[in-house]
DNA sequence: TCTATTTTGTTCCAATTGGAACAACTTGCA
DNA sequence: TGCAAGTTGTTCCAATTGGAACAAAATAGA
């Protein structure tokens, strides 16, 4: 880009130690920081830059340590903490649609992570519970969107934590009440 | 879910007036809050979902308004701010593969928003520059991600919000710096 | 200098995605 | 009751996606 770049960044030295240089690639230019106070958008930028942060790594070791996707994680995560939902519910949550849905309890079904009942109250819908094997796996998954989130939220001491957790939680709540315009 | 709704919401009944009902499903059961509590990692599940509660509906508004994907709008912000970048700037500041980034490069040039121009001094890349017409655009979609953005963030007072927005800043840096694991 | 390695941007293509239509079922209401 | 409208979950299929391979160019190091 333009601005010229003078950053020395000393640091950079210790970085080529014995890695295999065909990882992903990571940081981007710390010129780019500045966007993240310029921007028109600057609470949803650096929310959705943040989200990425956390979802994006943690998302693609799950997949590759444990060979579930997003969806499907999310899915476990759902039926970890509601002994019974459908199909719609998670897609509700999730804003996915709903045949994304319906591939991810298939694949989970036929995993043996979670089954399915049809309900016996309302034809249409299915009753969706977790097996023991899927919860094991979800507790093992989310290990690794906790790390993610703590190696993030490190930057902050443990009252600007807490102050910033109980802000969130008030936003979330918010947001969930909002309409999709 | 198993969970008994017995929640009246009594406001739903004015919600039927007039509009047409084919439109995207909102609201998620209010049950759901619960998750963002017990959830074993709770400011990362904030986080994502408030992400996609303003970029989600946000950018299906600016696809349906100005005929542009979430990865051309990006391309747009980022050459709003900075005069000249390479596709691999928008790559790594957007976390998209470099294909996805060199798509929307062709379609904005296309569209006549952005210009392309050989570097003489690298013949790898290409310096991007956003064009007039680009930059109305830019401004006029980006309203829209300010908007969702200040409409979730009314849950805060301005002195809360000044505080969320000062510990998003920090949190944002800290992770702009860190290894994708 | 010369050669191996890295970087940039593109193309190819298999896999994934999500909108739309659909069937089965329930609900609302005259 | 009977029928129109809404809901749920699935299937179909066209469009999108992203990993991998690639060519061109730059860089590092002997």
């Amino acid at each position: 880009m333009h601005r010229t770049n003078n950053s020395g960044k000393p640091g950079d030295v210790e970085k080529g130690n014995e890695r295999e240089m065909q990882e992903k690639r990571s940081k981007p230019d710390e010129d780019f920081i500045s966007l993240f106070e310029t921007i028109g958008f600057p609470e949803a930028y650096r929310i959705t830059y943040l989200a990425g942060s956390i979802a994006g790594p943690a998302y693609d070791a799950i997949k590759r340590d444990f060979g579930i996707i997003r969806a499907e994680f999310v899915l476990l995560a759902c039926l970890s903490h509601f002994d019974e939902m459908k199909a719609q519910d998670i897609a509700d949550i999730s804003r996915r649609p709903r045949n994304t849905v319906s591939r991810a309890v298939h694949r989970m079904v036929a995993e043996g992570y979670i089954e399915r009942s049809p309900d016996a109250a309302d034809g249409r819908q299915a009753l969706l519970m977790i097996t023991p094997a899927g919860r094991a796996l979800q507790d093992e998954a989310a290990q690794y969107l906790k790390t993610r989130q703590d190696k993030v939220l490190a930057a902050l001491s443990a009252d600007d934590r807490k102050a910033f957790s109980d802000l969130l939680l008030k936003l979330a709540i918010n947001a969930s009440k909002l309409d999709d315009v």
